[in-house]
DNA sequence: GAGTGGTCTAGACCACGGA
DNA sequence: CCGTGGTCTAGACCACTCC
């Protein structure tokens, strides 16, 4: 990548994550960072409208952009993080079971989420995420098949995404998340250790690449009492 | 406002809405918008990039901006929607019922929620959303008294939000949101139709104005069997 | 008045898609 | 090849904060 404003960027949020730059204390104004990286206003302006669009900075006109402390704690699970990369952040010892592996052709439920007909035949793939000892999350993946042609049990334990990012070169562009709360399934209370809860979180997500076709509909079923999600939202429109 | 880029987005958005641009088609190209809107290419991007950012548009390089049909089903909660925005959105009959409405000294757990010291006055707001016959959402809300001097049953019955924004001229930066799942406490099954659940979706808000400084918390507790929370994320970094 | 961020311009070159 | 969107530049003027 040449790009300018995301290197800049990149490198903000490591001095940040580093400490160079503390919470509560301005960066460089911008003038200071177009003459530390070389570059133009508008980059500069690029790169600092991504750190707050992501919670990093908040800009105050005629003052400058102070650093946020709020970023820590932002659980990850808002946008396309895939659990690998949440449980690298949470630090702590997990797994993913692969229960089910297989093509099928999708019933009426199915083909109506994945926005296809019944005969477009489609991975099947249910995986148990296990954190500690205990199995707290239900995945259930379905992929297009003509958009991922092979699968394989290694993938699945590992992360699909990366697989699907790095060696399909597929680009996912963005998604659709419902969340809500359903009654606890017989599929549900046999994969999951529910304790006396009767309910489960589902997390619905529609995933597009960047052509806007659908590839991919997942259900997260979380078990209640494990369930947290954070959103960092910024007034914007 | 002048904000050239901001009149272009609300136009597109407008021609959208108004299925001027269809779904699934193109918009006009970069060049063609700067000679529609007589402006240079880099503000119709902004432009363009705050539709794509708001699920609008895809943009696909070398192609063209695809207008997409997701818009109309986010339910728009995610960000800093006001219930007042919401259920004219939904089309159905709503109203607020405030419960509470006094100045409290906060105790340990909402002295810290709100960043504060247990000296600190703040307004204890609890109002009830119904919708249709049914009370659905319990609202506890707790606005720092520095900053809101003043608050009526009135306001808190209309929206608090146009008050803080329009009346105080508080302009509202950024806010977290922590979604969880727990047990219904007594005050929950006093003020919420719950029927048999015993559980309750928290949604805790924590609104910070430009400054940065923390000034509202905020818990939403819902019946499960009506709360659902979309969300829209695009693959930035 | 000096310094900050917010908006806007008129160019430029590039990477990609499709004919 | 041309038209598309993606990046970048070097300037300009404005509104705001603080002294």
């Amino acid at each position: 990548m040449n790009k300018k404003y995301m290197m800049i960027y990149r490198d903000v949020i490591g001095k940040i994550e580093k400490g160079e730059y503390e919470a509560n204390t301005f960066l460089p104004s911008e003038n200071e960072l177009v003459l530390q990286y070389d570059t133009s206003r508008e980059t500069v302006r690029k790169a600092l409208n991504l750190l707050s669009q992501n919670g990093y900075i908040q800009k105050i006109r005629g003052k400058g952009s102070i650093v946020l402390e709020i970023k820590r704690f932002n659980f990850p699970i808002s946008g396309l993080v895939s659990f690998k990369e949440l449980s690298k952040q949470l630090g702590r010892s997990s797994k993913t079971v692969v229960e089910k592996l297989k093509i099928i052709k999708p019933d009426l439920f199915l083909a109506t989420q994945l926005e296809t007909d019944e005969e477009d035949e489609v991975w099947e793939v249910v995986r148990v995420r296990h954190i500690g000892d205990e199995r707290i999350i239900l995945d259930k993946d379905y992929f297009k098949k003509k958009c991922v042609p092979d699968l394989t049990i290694k993938i699945c334990e590992e992360s699909i995404y990366e697989y699907i990012e790095k060696t399909l070169c597929l680009e996912i562009g963005y998604a659709k998340k419902v969340i809500s709360v359903q009654e606890a399934t017989e599929e549900d209370k046999q994969y999951l250790d529910l304790h006396h809860y009767n309910m489960v979180v589902v997390v619905q997500n529609y995933v597009y690449l960047n052509d806007t076709t659908l590839f991919q509909y997942t259900e997260s079923r979380h078990t209640p009492d494990k369930f947290k999600f954070v959103d960092f939202a910024r007034r914007n429109y």
